[in-house]
DNA sequence: CCGACAAATCGAACTATATCGATTTGTTGT
DNA sequence: ACAACAAATCGATATAGTTCGATTTGTCGG
């Protein structure tokens, strides 16, 4: 767990915001299609629609994300889907709460 | 209190260590000379002394995380103080706990 | 095997942050 | 009023982050 990693992962507006859209699929996403719930969690293709920005920037930032472990990602077939990863972002919590 | 912006001043390693090692001035830095305790924080030519980094280039990071409203600052005739301002860490964290 | 599509990666342009030395501002002691 | 010093601000350059379109990779259905 880098503090200083996820700190910068979260010092982007938009990035905060697909982490804060996560705890909730079903309000902020349209239903899934190709897998029945948001268990897996969200298809790449709705993040990017709710942000407007390109298909790049929203699979780097999902990247990012995902090496600073903030979120887990789940294929399934063509579709990649991401969901929070709750134990690690409450790691970061409890750090900053200890260490800063 | 603004999370991004908090995040965007703790990207940065340096910054993070200042608000570390405010924590315990007495540990990390020398006696002060000009005011008898650490109560008003820590002189700003210390905290440059430790970092290594140019007088201009502390002067505006600890600018920027009082802005942030993370420090707090007082002036002793020419020498500023700098300390942690608890209250808004405490925000901060919490904040991130309730909307992260 | 191939065409279609989703996602990841690449390369480039633009913007923002980091960092310095020089200058300015504020304060104190003479 | 002025010399000396601490800190803040300014201006410039270097490094890092943002963002895009184009390309590549992976997967599915025919």
């Amino acid at each position: 767990m880098n503090i200083l990693e996820i700190n910068k992962v979260l010092s982007n507006k938009v990035r905060i915001e697909i982490l804060q859209w996560l705890k909730e699929p079903e309000e902020n996403f349209p239903p899934q299609v190709n897998v029945p719930d948001f268990s897996d969690g969200v298809c790449v293709c709705h993040i990017q629609d709710k942000t407007g920005l390109s298909q790049s920037t929203i699979s780097h930032y999902l990247t990012m994300m995902h090496k600073a472990n903030l979120l887990i990602a789940t294929r399934h077939g063509k579709w990649t889907y991401y969901k929070r990863n709750e134990d690690e972002i409450l790691n970061y919590i409890n750090s900053l709460k200890e260490e800063l």
